[in-house]
DNA sequence: GAGAATCAGGCAGAAACCCGCATAAATGCG
DNA sequence: CGCATTTATGCGGGTTTCTGCCTGATTCTC
């Protein structure tokens, strides 16, 4: 077996369990506990995968627990700050939940006048505190993982909403794949906003690009800004632009 | 199971409780109780949660717990403990917003089923943290001073909505004047809710019986319990008794 | 204050890890 | 094709990490 596609089979296993143990790995590529180790070594390397003491794990799944923690903020305040650049006053934004749309309403220009529809209880207070912003809260039900409101419910409001831009994390985006995720009823939900509104931009820290999920959302050509932490003439950025996206 | 992986998993337990203890971790985790506690000890030390005799604590919920900045705690305590005989297993429970609201939740028996409908954010949270709770945020324009959601979409989703019981929480409360308020667009908004449930509760502070604000919501015929920190036999609540309340 | 529960630290076996080395496979080049 | 070079793999042995058990100390509860 060729060791790149030993890599693929990994990758897969990750990705379909969200984690791995290196003796199954051994049973099942059938080759010696050192090389499967080493395989983990360079993926890990690559940023593919998590390793961790008798395994690896998913990258994205480790973003679960971040909620408290402010994962990575800097690099979530830097995003915040470029995407402010395609703020004006008297827009009409929709938001989805995450702690990088968090940050980004903490970074707001305090006398933005702006109307905000959005579906994270979080978000909507934080906004709540600019007196310039008119916030409109979509109910439904409200998701005990995802700390959004989702459902039919939702969907259904959401369907009469016509913003200019769309604001969203994403814990996927690959250039192929688009963006992609675990869940499917916050897919139905993701799906649903992005044909809410002209313009959708995706605020994404560096370590979820090239990743691919099971769910796909959409593809790219629905996006139509890509927002991370790095320089838009950074290398890895090339192929989102090639898709046509804007780099900021 | 990895090491890592029951990190996330105690993280999770964490957030979702606010609380953990021990001995259910080892029930969970499959364990031995060292290996739990050294997973304490490692968290701890990473911040991620507060350890204590028997169990760890939420960080951030040690930070938001320093609120003895909640006014009237105690009373409030008590209040949510007299609500709690109301509530039972399967009940639809519509809630308004507020502190005493907010210490209700956090006061609920950890295994109640119910389905609760609020138009605060801060309770839909708060709720979110108990398995059994389906919880649905009503949307619509959010306050920025009284932190809930208002306006006519809200009414007329308020309408479709069939409860056992209302909680709302109140700032006047008078034998002759009923339920009283300052704000137009509030009072609007609880008069629906209360046209929306079998039994109405109004959890007050004793400090705020006897007062009438300017505008009226409601007649007290239109309320089936009131439910102070003090004695049901206290002299100061005969009045309202004689109106045909419930008094705990 | 007694008894139970919880905790901290040390110990040992098992599992996982890392490193160097030798062999095998693949690659490149004349 | 033959041979040198590079890369990949497996193995052995020493090291580290993990986990459960044990013991004595501490804390909690009644």
């Amino acid at each position: 077996m060729l060791k790149r596609e030993r890599h693929e089979l990994i990758m897969r296993q990750i990705n379909l369990h969200n984690r791995v143990l290196t003796t199954d790995l051994v049973d099942l590529l059938q080759v010696s506990e050192d090389t499967i180790r080493r395989d983990l070594q360079v993926l890990c390397d690559e940023q593919k995968l998590l390793k961790v003491h008798g395994g690896a794990l998913s990258r994205s799944y480790q973003s679960a627990y971040d909620d408290n923690a402010i994962y990575a903020r800097e690099a979530k305040i830097c995003i915040a700050k470029k995407t402010i650049s395609l703020i004006k006053d008297g827009m009409v934004i929709l938001t989805g939940g995450g702690t990088t749309i968090i940050e980004l309403v903490k970074q707001l220009p305090v006398n933005l006048k702006a109307t905000f529809f959005t579906i994270s209880p979080f978000v909507a207070i934080e906004l709540a505190k600019y007196d310039g912003i008119e916030v409109i809260l979509i109910g439904g039900i409200f998701s005990k993982n995802s700390k959004v409101t989702f459902g039919g419910h939702v969907i259904s409001q959401l369907a009469g909403i016509n913003a200019d831009l769309c604001l969203m994390g994403t814990s996927a985006i690959h250039p192929e794949s688009g963006i992609t995720d675990t869940d499917w009823e916050i897919n139905q939900l993701k799906k649903a906003m992005f044909q809410c509104a002209r313009k959708v931009a995706i605020l994404c820290i560096s370590e979820k690009l090239n990743i691919a999920l099971r769910l796909k959302v959409t593809g790219l050509e629905n996006i139509t800004h890509l927002i991370t932490e790095l320089s838009p003439a950074e290398h890895c950025l090339a192929a989102y632009r090639g898709k046509g996206l804007n780099i900021l």
